[in-house]
DNA sequence: GCAAACTCTAGTTGTCTAGTAGGAATTTGA
DNA sequence: TCAAATTCCTACTAGACAACTAGAGTTTGC
Protein backbone atom coordinates (compact mmCIF):
# COMPACT_ATOMS: atom_id res chain seq x y z
CA UNK A 1 0.00 0.00 0.00
CA UNK A 2 2.83 2.34 -0.19
CA UNK A 3 3.93 5.59 -2.03
CA UNK A 4 7.22 5.03 -4.05
CA UNK A 5 9.93 7.69 -3.31
CA UNK A 6 9.57 9.13 -6.44
CA UNK A 7 5.88 10.18 -5.75
CA UNK A 8 7.08 11.13 -2.40
CA UNK A 9 10.25 12.97 -3.56
CA UNK A 10 7.33 14.33 -5.96
CA UNK A 11 5.01 15.36 -3.47
CA UNK A 12 7.04 16.83 -1.35
CA UNK A 13 8.71 19.37 -3.91
CA UNK A 14 5.35 20.70 -4.99
CA UNK A 15 4.61 21.30 -1.93
CA UNK A 16 7.54 23.04 -1.34
CA UNK A 17 7.37 25.06 -4.24
CA UNK A 18 3.61 25.95 -3.24
CA UNK A 19 5.03 27.65 -0.24
CA UNK A 20 7.86 29.47 -2.42
CA UNK A 21 5.15 30.78 -4.49
CA UNK A 22 2.71 31.99 -1.23
CA UNK A 23 6.10 33.85 -0.04
CA UNK A 24 6.53 35.48 -3.64
CA UNK A 25 9.40 33.73 -4.53
CA UNK A 26 9.89 33.48 -8.26
CA UNK A 27 12.38 30.20 -9.11
CA UNK A 28 13.47 27.78 -6.80
CA UNK A 29 16.24 26.17 -8.00
CA UNK A 30 16.41 22.06 -8.37
CA UNK A 31 19.71 21.85 -6.25
CA UNK A 32 18.25 24.19 -3.12
CA UNK A 33 15.01 22.07 -3.53
CA UNK A 34 17.22 18.79 -2.64
CA UNK A 35 18.99 20.11 0.02
CA UNK A 36 16.24 21.25 1.66
CA UNK A 37 14.54 18.20 1.67
CA UNK A 38 17.75 16.20 1.85
CA UNK A 39 16.85 14.08 -1.55
CA UNK A 40 19.29 13.16 -4.18
CA UNK A 41 20.04 15.92 -6.82
CA UNK A 42 19.87 14.17 -9.93
CA UNK A 43 16.59 12.17 -9.04
CA UNK A 44 15.34 15.52 -8.58
CA UNK A 45 15.66 16.73 -11.52
CA UNK A 46 14.07 13.81 -13.16
CA UNK A 47 11.20 14.35 -11.25
CA UNK A 48 11.12 17.73 -12.08
CA UNK A 49 11.39 17.22 -15.37
CA UNK A 50 8.29 14.90 -14.89
CA UNK A 51 6.03 18.00 -13.81
CA UNK A 52 7.19 19.78 -16.09
CA UNK A 53 5.72 17.68 -19.23
CA UNK A 54 2.84 18.03 -17.49
CA UNK A 55 2.26 21.28 -17.41
CA UNK A 56 2.35 21.21 -13.58
CA UNK A 57 5.36 23.32 -13.16
CA UNK A 58 7.33 25.71 -15.46
CA UNK A 59 10.93 26.64 -15.46
CA UNK A 60 13.27 29.48 -15.92
CA UNK A 61 16.58 28.19 -17.87
CA UNK A 62 20.31 29.19 -17.49
CA UNK A 63 21.71 31.09 -13.77
CA UNK A 64 19.61 32.50 -11.53
CA UNK A 65 17.10 30.17 -12.85
CA UNK A 66 14.67 27.83 -11.60
CA UNK A 67 11.68 26.30 -10.83
CA UNK A 68 7.99 27.50 -10.19
CA UNK A 69 4.35 26.41 -9.99
CA UNK A 70 2.45 27.01 -13.12
CA UNK A 71 -0.65 25.57 -12.79
CA UNK A 72 -2.97 27.40 -9.93
CA UNK A 73 -2.62 25.23 -6.73
CA UNK A 74 -5.87 25.71 -5.97
CA UNK A 75 -6.72 23.45 -9.31
CA UNK A 76 -3.70 20.58 -8.45
CA UNK A 77 -5.68 17.60 -6.54
CA UNK A 78 -3.81 15.62 -4.59
CA UNK A 79 -4.84 12.35 -6.18
CA UNK A 80 -4.15 13.55 -9.63
CA UNK A 81 -0.38 13.93 -7.97
CA UNK A 82 -0.34 10.31 -6.24
CA UNK A 83 -2.05 9.07 -10.27
CA UNK A 84 0.67 10.86 -12.04
CA UNK A 85 3.38 9.36 -10.08
CA UNK A 86 2.20 5.93 -8.58
CA UNK A 87 -0.80 4.91 -10.96
CA UNK A 88 -4.21 3.92 -9.62
CA UNK A 89 -5.17 4.75 -5.75
CA UNK A 90 -7.19 1.22 -5.26
CA UNK A 91 -4.98 -1.35 -3.91
CA UNK A 92 -6.29 -3.81 -6.75
CA UNK A 93 -6.92 -3.00 -10.35
CA UNK A 94 -10.70 -4.48 -10.64
CA UNK A 95 -11.29 -1.92 -7.58
CA UNK A 96 -9.73 0.82 -9.16
CA UNK A 97 -12.05 3.62 -11.05
CA UNK A 98 -9.57 5.55 -13.51
CA UNK A 99 -6.96 2.71 -13.91
CA UNK A 100 -9.48 0.31 -13.99
CA UNK A 101 -9.13 -3.73 -15.34
CA UNK A 102 -10.68 -7.29 -14.80
CA UNK A 103 -9.09 -9.60 -12.39
CA UNK A 104 -8.62 -13.54 -12.77
CA UNK A 105 -11.91 -13.65 -10.08
CA UNK A 106 -14.56 -15.63 -11.62
CA UNK A 107 -17.58 -12.96 -10.68
CA UNK A 108 -16.49 -9.63 -9.91
CA UNK A 109 -19.93 -8.95 -8.72
CA UNK A 110 -19.84 -11.79 -6.06
CA UNK A 111 -16.36 -10.99 -5.03
CA UNK A 112 -15.38 -10.54 -1.28
CA UNK A 113 -11.95 -8.77 -1.58
CA UNK A 114 -13.21 -6.51 -4.05
CA UNK A 115 -16.05 -5.34 -2.48
CA UNK A 116 -13.92 -4.00 0.29
CA UNK A 117 -11.38 -2.88 -1.72
CA UNK A 118 -13.59 -0.84 -3.71
CA UNK A 119 -14.21 0.91 -0.31
CA UNK A 120 -10.32 1.10 0.40
CA UNK A 121 -10.11 3.22 -2.76
CA UNK A 122 -13.11 5.24 -2.26
CA UNK A 123 -11.86 6.14 1.13
CA UNK A 124 -8.53 7.27 -0.11
CA UNK A 125 -9.94 9.30 -2.75
CA UNK A 126 -12.12 11.07 -0.55
CA UNK A 127 -9.08 12.27 1.31
CA UNK A 128 -6.72 12.99 -1.99
CA UNK A 129 -8.86 13.82 -4.78
CA UNK A 130 -11.20 16.67 -2.14
CA UNK A 131 -7.83 17.97 -1.17
CA UNK A 132 -5.95 20.50 -3.09
CA UNK A 133 -2.14 21.35 -3.08
CA UNK A 134 -3.13 24.73 -2.11
CA UNK A 135 -5.02 23.74 0.89
CA UNK A 136 -1.73 21.59 1.91
CA UNK A 137 -0.07 24.43 1.42
CA UNK A 138 -1.76 26.82 3.67
CA UNK A 139 -2.50 24.71 6.65
CA UNK A 140 0.87 23.70 6.39
CA UNK A 141 2.09 27.65 6.20
CA UNK A 142 -0.96 28.24 9.29
CA UNK A 143 0.70 25.44 10.95
CA UNK A 144 4.24 27.11 10.90
CA UNK A 145 3.38 30.26 11.58
CA UNK A 146 1.16 29.58 14.57
CA UNK A 147 4.32 27.40 16.20
CA UNK A 148 6.64 30.54 15.11
CA UNK A 149 8.69 28.12 13.04
CA UNK A 150 10.85 30.32 10.08
CA UNK A 151 8.79 29.75 6.87
CA UNK A 152 11.04 28.14 3.52
CA UNK A 153 12.20 30.73 0.93
CA UNK A 154 10.99 33.36 3.39
CA UNK A 155 13.63 36.38 2.77
CA UNK A 156 12.27 38.41 6.48
CA UNK A 157 13.60 35.64 8.79
CA UNK A 158 10.55 35.28 10.94
CA UNK A 159 12.83 33.64 13.42
CA UNK A 160 11.02 31.64 16.26
CA UNK A 161 10.38 33.45 19.21
CA UNK A 162 10.35 30.47 21.94
CA UNK A 163 13.10 27.66 21.29
CA UNK A 164 10.79 24.56 20.10
CA UNK A 165 8.56 23.27 23.15
CA UNK A 166 8.84 19.76 22.47
CA UNK A 167 9.96 17.65 20.36
CA UNK A 168 10.74 14.26 20.72
CA UNK A 169 7.77 11.81 20.07
CA UNK A 170 7.70 9.40 17.13
CA UNK A 171 4.47 7.91 16.14
CA UNK A 172 2.23 9.81 13.91
CA UNK A 173 -0.55 11.01 16.37
CA UNK A 174 -4.02 10.82 14.74
CA UNK A 175 -4.82 14.38 15.76
CA UNK A 176 -1.93 16.05 13.81
CA UNK A 177 -4.08 14.53 10.58
CA UNK A 178 -4.64 17.02 8.05
CA UNK A 179 -7.98 17.32 8.32
CA UNK A 180 -8.17 18.23 11.64
CA UNK A 181 -5.60 21.23 11.27
CA UNK A 182 -8.05 22.55 8.07
CA UNK A 183 -10.89 22.37 10.44
CA UNK A 184 -8.68 23.77 13.08
CA UNK A 185 -7.52 26.61 10.87
CA UNK A 186 -10.48 27.58 9.41
CA UNK A 187 -12.36 27.70 12.60
CA UNK A 188 -9.43 30.19 13.68
CA UNK A 189 -9.48 28.93 16.65
CA UNK A 190 -6.69 26.31 18.79
CA UNK A 191 -7.43 22.68 18.30
CA UNK A 192 -8.29 22.83 23.03
CA UNK A 193 -11.54 21.00 24.05
CA UNK B 1 -0.55 2.61 -3.16
CA UNK B 2 -1.16 -1.32 -4.27
CA UNK B 3 -1.40 -4.19 -2.91
CA UNK B 4 1.18 -7.17 -4.08
CA UNK B 5 -0.01 -10.48 -5.68
CA UNK B 6 0.97 -12.55 -3.13
CA UNK B 7 -1.53 -10.00 -0.54
CA UNK B 8 -3.79 -10.57 -3.44
CA UNK B 9 -4.10 -14.03 -3.57
CA UNK B 10 -3.67 -14.72 0.17
CA UNK B 11 -6.73 -12.72 1.05
CA UNK B 12 -8.46 -14.31 -1.90
CA UNK B 13 -7.74 -17.91 -0.31
CA UNK B 14 -8.77 -16.71 3.21
CA UNK B 15 -11.73 -15.67 2.08
CA UNK B 16 -12.39 -18.60 -0.05
CA UNK B 17 -11.55 -20.86 3.20
CA UNK B 18 -14.05 -19.06 5.10
CA UNK B 19 -16.57 -19.94 2.80
CA UNK B 20 -15.68 -23.78 3.46
CA UNK B 21 -15.92 -23.46 7.20
CA UNK B 22 -18.95 -21.96 6.77
CA UNK B 23 -20.70 -24.86 4.93
CA UNK B 24 -18.84 -27.24 6.86
CA UNK B 25 -16.41 -28.35 4.40
CA UNK B 26 -13.11 -30.21 6.37
CA UNK B 27 -10.54 -29.33 4.39
CA UNK B 28 -9.49 -27.88 0.65
CA UNK B 29 -6.44 -28.86 -1.12
CA UNK B 30 -4.12 -26.09 -2.53
CA UNK B 31 -4.54 -27.16 -6.25
CA UNK B 32 -8.72 -26.87 -5.51
CA UNK B 33 -7.67 -23.52 -4.12
CA UNK B 34 -5.45 -22.47 -6.95
CA UNK B 35 -7.58 -23.82 -9.60
CA UNK B 36 -11.29 -21.91 -8.41
CA UNK B 37 -9.27 -19.06 -7.96
CA UNK B 38 -7.24 -19.48 -11.41
CA UNK B 39 -3.74 -18.99 -9.53
CA UNK B 40 -0.43 -20.68 -9.81
CA UNK B 41 -0.75 -23.71 -7.55
CA UNK B 42 3.20 -23.37 -6.34
CA UNK B 43 2.59 -19.76 -5.72
CA UNK B 44 -0.44 -20.45 -3.26
CA UNK B 45 1.04 -22.97 -1.79
CA UNK B 46 4.11 -20.73 -0.80
CA UNK B 47 1.55 -18.25 0.84
CA UNK B 48 -0.85 -20.49 2.48
CA UNK B 49 3.04 -22.11 4.49
CA UNK B 50 3.08 -18.53 5.08
CA UNK B 51 -0.51 -18.42 7.15
CA UNK B 52 0.23 -21.62 8.34
CA UNK B 53 3.23 -20.56 9.74
CA UNK B 54 1.67 -17.43 11.43
CA UNK B 55 -1.16 -20.06 13.11
CA UNK B 56 -4.00 -18.46 11.07
CA UNK B 57 -4.75 -21.44 9.35
CA UNK B 58 -4.12 -25.16 9.86
CA UNK B 59 -3.28 -28.25 7.24
CA UNK B 60 -4.08 -32.04 7.45
CA UNK B 61 -1.36 -33.93 5.57
CA UNK B 62 -1.75 -37.15 3.16
CA UNK B 63 -4.08 -38.19 0.72
CA UNK B 64 -7.23 -36.40 1.08
CA UNK B 65 -5.21 -33.85 3.21
CA UNK B 66 -5.38 -29.84 2.77
CA UNK B 67 -5.87 -26.42 4.78
CA UNK B 68 -8.16 -24.90 6.83
CA UNK B 69 -9.10 -22.19 8.71
CA UNK B 70 -7.62 -22.59 11.86
CA UNK B 71 -8.54 -18.70 13.43
CA UNK B 72 -11.50 -18.05 14.16
CA UNK B 73 -12.26 -15.66 11.48
CA UNK B 74 -13.80 -13.25 13.45
CA UNK B 75 -10.63 -12.22 15.04
CA UNK B 76 -8.85 -12.26 11.95
CA UNK B 77 -8.73 -8.42 10.87
CA UNK B 78 -8.44 -7.69 7.19
CA UNK B 79 -5.68 -4.90 8.07
CA UNK B 80 -3.62 -7.15 9.61
CA UNK B 81 -3.66 -9.92 7.17
CA UNK B 82 -2.65 -6.63 4.36
CA UNK B 83 0.17 -6.35 6.74
CA UNK B 84 1.54 -9.53 7.38
CA UNK B 85 1.65 -9.72 3.37
CA UNK B 86 2.21 -5.97 2.58
CA UNK B 87 3.69 -4.49 5.31
CA UNK B 88 2.57 -1.10 6.64
CA UNK B 89 -1.01 0.27 5.67
CA UNK B 90 0.09 3.63 5.22
CA UNK B 91 1.71 5.07 2.01
CA UNK B 92 5.18 6.31 4.02
CA UNK B 93 6.23 4.66 6.92
CA UNK B 94 6.71 8.29 8.70
CA UNK B 95 2.93 8.40 9.03
CA UNK B 96 2.34 4.63 9.73
CA UNK B 97 1.18 3.52 13.22
CA UNK B 98 2.47 -0.26 13.06
CA UNK B 99 5.70 0.44 11.23
CA UNK B 100 6.93 3.77 12.15
CA UNK B 101 10.24 5.12 10.76
CA UNK B 102 11.34 8.49 10.83
CA UNK B 103 12.06 10.26 7.45
CA UNK B 104 14.28 12.38 5.65
CA UNK B 105 11.86 15.08 6.49
CA UNK B 106 13.27 17.90 8.35
CA UNK B 107 10.52 18.49 11.38
CA UNK B 108 7.99 15.79 10.87
CA UNK B 109 5.47 18.07 13.07
CA UNK B 110 5.07 20.68 10.38
CA UNK B 111 5.26 18.18 7.12
CA UNK B 112 2.40 18.92 5.27
CA UNK B 113 3.00 15.84 3.15
CA UNK B 114 3.15 13.32 6.45
CA UNK B 115 -0.18 15.55 7.59
CA UNK B 116 -2.59 14.37 4.78
CA UNK B 117 -0.43 10.92 4.76
CA UNK B 118 -1.63 10.32 8.19
CA UNK B 119 -5.28 11.19 7.45
CA UNK B 120 -4.84 8.49 4.44
CA UNK B 121 -3.30 5.66 6.86
CA UNK B 122 -6.33 6.49 9.05
CA UNK B 123 -8.71 5.85 6.40
CA UNK B 124 -7.77 2.88 5.10
CA UNK B 125 -7.39 1.42 9.04
CA UNK B 126 -10.58 2.95 9.39
CA UNK B 127 -11.94 -0.07 7.07
CA UNK B 128 -9.70 -2.79 6.98
CA UNK B 129 -9.25 -2.82 11.13
CA UNK B 130 -12.78 -2.56 11.59
CA UNK B 131 -13.39 -5.56 9.46
CA UNK B 132 -13.21 -9.52 10.07
CA UNK B 133 -12.37 -11.90 7.63
CA UNK B 134 -15.72 -13.27 9.08
CA UNK B 135 -17.88 -10.59 7.97
CA UNK B 136 -16.29 -10.36 4.66
CA UNK B 137 -17.61 -13.98 4.24
CA UNK B 138 -21.03 -13.70 5.25
CA UNK B 139 -21.41 -10.14 3.27
CA UNK B 140 -20.14 -12.46 0.40
CA UNK B 141 -22.55 -15.50 0.82
CA UNK B 142 -25.68 -13.03 1.19
CA UNK B 143 -24.92 -11.48 -2.11
CA UNK B 144 -24.00 -15.07 -3.51
CA UNK B 145 -27.62 -16.88 -2.00
CA UNK B 146 -29.59 -13.32 -2.44
CA UNK B 147 -28.36 -13.95 -6.21
CA UNK B 148 -28.93 -17.64 -5.98
CA UNK B 149 -25.46 -18.82 -6.79
CA UNK B 150 -23.86 -21.43 -6.43
CA UNK B 151 -22.07 -21.42 -2.83
CA UNK B 152 -18.66 -22.61 -3.29
CA UNK B 153 -18.08 -26.17 -1.65
CA UNK B 154 -21.54 -26.46 -0.96
CA UNK B 155 -22.10 -30.27 -1.63
CA UNK B 156 -25.91 -29.85 -2.26
CA UNK B 157 -25.74 -27.34 -5.62
CA UNK B 158 -27.98 -24.42 -4.40
CA UNK B 159 -27.58 -24.58 -8.68
CA UNK B 160 -29.26 -20.36 -9.95
CA UNK B 161 -32.60 -20.30 -10.47
CA UNK B 162 -32.48 -17.19 -13.40
CA UNK B 163 -29.25 -17.46 -15.67
CA UNK B 164 -27.90 -14.07 -14.17
CA UNK B 165 -29.51 -10.55 -14.89
CA UNK B 166 -26.98 -9.02 -16.68
CA UNK B 167 -22.97 -8.77 -16.19
CA UNK B 168 -21.55 -6.76 -18.50
CA UNK B 169 -20.41 -3.73 -16.68
CA UNK B 170 -16.35 -2.65 -16.30
CA UNK B 171 -15.28 -0.21 -13.53
CA UNK B 172 -16.62 -0.53 -9.91
CA UNK B 173 -19.79 1.02 -8.51
CA UNK B 174 -19.01 2.88 -5.61
CA UNK B 175 -22.44 1.22 -3.87
CA UNK B 176 -21.00 -2.33 -4.58
CA UNK B 177 -18.82 -1.19 -1.71
CA UNK B 178 -18.34 -4.04 1.30
CA UNK B 179 -20.36 -1.04 3.44
CA UNK B 180 -23.09 -0.76 1.36
CA UNK B 181 -23.49 -4.50 1.31
CA UNK B 182 -23.19 -5.04 5.17
CA UNK B 183 -25.72 -2.60 5.69
CA UNK B 184 -28.03 -3.65 3.89
CA UNK B 185 -27.71 -7.12 4.54
CA UNK B 186 -27.67 -6.83 8.32
CA UNK B 187 -31.06 -4.69 8.31
CA UNK B 188 -32.60 -7.41 5.76
CA UNK B 189 -33.83 -5.26 3.24
CA UNK B 190 -32.54 -4.75 -0.19
CA UNK B 191 -30.88 -1.94 -1.06
CA UNK B 192 -33.83 0.62 -3.17
CA UNK B 193 -35.07 3.83 -1.93
C1' DG C 1 2.88 -49.88 -1.69
C1' DC C 2 1.00 -46.32 -4.20
C1' DA C 3 -1.13 -42.08 -5.06
C1' DA C 4 -2.49 -37.76 -3.37
C1' DA C 5 -1.53 -34.51 -0.70
C1' DC C 6 1.56 -31.06 2.08
C1' DT C 7 6.76 -29.25 2.98
C1' DC C 8 10.84 -27.14 2.01
C1' DT C 9 14.54 -25.15 -0.53
C1' DA C 10 16.28 -23.26 -4.33
C1' DG C 11 16.24 -21.36 -8.58
C1' DT C 12 14.61 -17.93 -12.43
C1' DT C 13 13.00 -14.35 -15.08
C1' DG C 14 11.60 -10.01 -15.63
C1' DT C 15 10.40 -5.58 -13.92
C1' DC C 16 10.92 -1.81 -11.04
C1' DT C 17 13.24 1.26 -7.76
C1' DA C 18 16.17 4.51 -6.77
C1' DG C 19 19.23 6.29 -8.10
C1' DT C 20 24.25 7.88 -10.93
C1' DA C 21 26.77 9.94 -14.60
C1' DG C 22 27.93 12.99 -17.97
C1' DG C 23 27.41 16.41 -20.88
C1' DA C 24 24.74 19.70 -24.08
C1' DA C 25 22.03 23.87 -24.12
C1' DT C 26 20.76 28.20 -22.10
C1' DT C 27 21.00 32.39 -19.52
C1' DT C 28 23.19 35.93 -16.69
C1' DG C 29 26.66 38.99 -14.65
C1' DA C 30 31.13 40.79 -14.92
C1' DT D 1 33.05 37.47 -24.66
C1' DC D 2 33.75 34.36 -20.91
C1' DA D 3 32.74 31.92 -16.75
C1' DA D 4 29.37 30.35 -13.74
C1' DA D 5 25.04 28.61 -12.76
C1' DT D 6 21.41 26.53 -14.14
C1' DT D 7 18.04 23.49 -16.76
C1' DC D 8 17.67 19.58 -20.13
C1' DC D 9 18.40 15.08 -21.97
C1' DT D 10 19.91 10.46 -22.46
C1' DA D 11 21.81 6.58 -20.91
C1' DC D 12 23.20 3.31 -17.57
C1' DT D 13 23.14 0.32 -13.38
C1' DA D 14 23.16 -2.24 -9.06
C1' DG D 15 20.10 -4.19 -6.32
C1' DA D 16 15.69 -5.41 -4.71
C1' DC D 17 11.59 -7.45 -5.36
C1' DA D 18 7.60 -9.79 -7.64
C1' DA D 19 5.82 -13.55 -9.31
C1' DC D 20 6.41 -17.38 -10.20
C1' DT D 21 8.74 -22.46 -11.39
C1' DA D 22 10.95 -26.89 -10.22
C1' DG D 23 11.80 -30.68 -7.76
C1' DA D 24 12.84 -33.60 -4.10
C1' DG D 25 11.17 -35.02 0.41
C1' DT D 26 7.46 -36.34 3.84
C1' DT D 27 3.01 -37.84 5.44
C1' DT D 28 -1.24 -40.18 5.10
C1' DG D 29 -5.27 -43.04 3.55
C1' DC D 30 -6.67 -46.92 1.27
Amino acid sequence: MKLSKRGEYGLRTLIKLGIAREVKREVVSAAELAEIERLPLKFVEQILADLRHEGIIGTRRGKFGGYFLEKDPSLIRMGDMVRLFDGMLAPIPCASECFYKPCTCDDEDHCGLRMIMVDVRNAISNILDRYTLAQVVDVTLRKMKRDNLPIPFSTSATGRLTPEPEKAHSKPDPKQGFLALLKEDLDGNPSGS
